[in-house]
DNA sequence: TTAATTAATCGTAATATTGCAATTAAACGA
DNA sequence: TCGTTTAATTGCAATATTACGATTAATTAA
């Protein structure tokens, strides 16, 4: 179907696979890293940073934004954007709780 | 085109997207956490538990095997499932790499 | 106003993902 | 052996994702 089946899981579940998924995409994972490695706004140079189109790099872009990892502001003709930190930590406490899971002991593998 | 051009790309990048993906579905999420809270290997139940298809659940399984994150054995007629501590480890770690990223000054936004 | 610049959006093509019914394969018990 | 149980695989349909050219919208500079 191409549909997950979203209601047959809790809140939580769904929270952390959509946290997730926006990270399982190599360009998006590029896009972050290149905004935590300016430690600024970026205006621009984003096309030229990673080898997409324009329109793929704005695609992505705005997926980053509808899960507000990061935010834009226009800026004459250009849009910078910038990390969101507040949502960045929020995404981190949620993955973190379910990477730190741990098995007290494993009784049989 | 539906396929990403991993190849420009850093190895690191696509690790993590690729690690990121597969967290990226709430069955899986849940596959996961089941077997976490069980504390063992679990054996078929699985599909009651979640409530997909078998050939669904098989599916997914099949992801998560294919990244290293559980392992299968056969036992009789059925197949238990755990996960693999090892792998789990080294994604926990290349993942909180990556979202522990900070900005030392936020100067712009 | 007009041209130039920049980024979002639209439209489209190719591929991937999700889900399930049906089938197959493997192992056990009678 | 034969039926039962369990899970993997196959085949298919529906939807999502990725990518990009072309267009549009918005702003600035001349």
């Amino acid at each position: 179907m191409g549909l997950a089946k979203t209601e047959i899981f809790t809140e939580e579940q769904n929270t952390i696979a959509s946290m997730a998924k926006v990270l399982g995409h190599p360009a998006r994972v590029s896009i972050l890293e290149y905004l935590f490695k300016l430690n600024t706004c970026v205006c621009g140079d984003l096309v030229d940073e990673i080898g997409l189109a324009q329109a793929t790099i704005s695609q992505h872009l705005k997926e980053l934004k509808s899960m507000g990892l990061i935010k834009g502001s226009v800026e004459g003709t250009s849009v910078c954007y910038c990390i969101n930190l507040e949502n960045w930590s929020r995404m981190k406490n949620t993955l973190a709780e379910f990477l730190d899971q741990d098995l007290t002991s494993n009784t049989c593998c």
